[in-house]
DNA sequence: TTGATATAGTTCAACATCGAACTATTAAAT
DNA sequence: ATTTAATAGTTCGATGTTGAACTATATCAA
């Protein structure tokens, strides 16, 4: 495994970290992935309704800071989930050009069902790790994320 | 920052670490897509590039395994570097089921103008992280990684 | 030889994703 | 008051992504 790159041994290390990353990232997203599948959830689904679930009301725009993603991609993730009765957008009176996103009874009680699983089968997977390294896993990936994000 | 979830301080901890993980990911590889998007490559499209231009000619099932897509979705990246003159598929006599994908003299040249430029990047972005930091990053992401796969 | 099984690749519907162009609304400036 | 700038959201085209159904080819077993 790693990188093949043939160029300083700075590169290489750093290439090799950011390969390991990525493939972490995505080994266990799509562990996670099963426990939403099996409620028709997608990815991006979920995200947003855990976002709703722990914080409350929100418009899309923070949703989109929240999820990462992009304006235009929240308004068809939140087009599908009103569409599934999980979710319902209203206008601001105050200030019309925001739209409140808010779960449903419906979705309310499916994020009650699912976020416990969801959490149960995180905590299993990150099991593979001891909890002083979970916690310096966070610490270096929060370090580096505020450094890119900069 | 971090999860809000009211549950045993063991889901809380794994949580805390998944979603910076998954964070970092998402940081540093929205970095890496200026470089991709100058080129007008996706992420995917150079993601095969990388791994022909390293590995040599591959067949679609093993780029699969490399870039951690499913086969289905190699199809189109693939048509698309042909449509783009970057790649060329030929069907292997020996055993017709498989179709070897290799670079074009287009696409060798692409990638080397860009890879050094990526790799450079990505030492860039890591930099913000001490190459011990570096490497204990990716064994904890390789110990992940290996469990979560398995 | 024939039939079962396995594997490589394609196709398809549904959803995701981005960035850029666009509309609607509000705030700020003059 | 009118213009200008800023922000929230939508739309659109291109591409990515999956999983399942499907075709084509090859292998193995009887």
């Amino acid at each position: 495994m790693g990188s093949r790159h043939r160029g300083p041994k700075e590169e290489v290390r750093a290439l090799n970290a950011f390969i390991a990353l990525s493939r972490a990232a995505d080994s266990v997203e799509s562990r996670t992935h099963a426990v939403m599948a099996e409620e028709g959830l997608t990815e991006s689904q979920f995200g947003v309704l855990e976002a709703l679930h722990h914080l409350g009301p929100l418009c899309a725009a923070e949703l989109a800071k929240k999820v990462l993603r992009s304006k235009g991609n929240l308004t068809l993730v939140i087009a599908n989930l009103e569409r599934d009765g999980l979710a319902r957008r209203t206008t601001r009176e105050e200030d019309r050009r925001y739209r409140t996103v808010e779960l449903t009874r419906k979705g309310r009680t499916l994020m009650e069902k699912t976020f416990p699983r969801h959490a149960r089968l995180v905590a299993k997977t990150m099991g593979a790790l001891e909890p002083g390294e979970q916690d310096e896993l966070r610490r270096l990936c929060r370090k580096l994320g505020k450094a890119a994000a900069g």
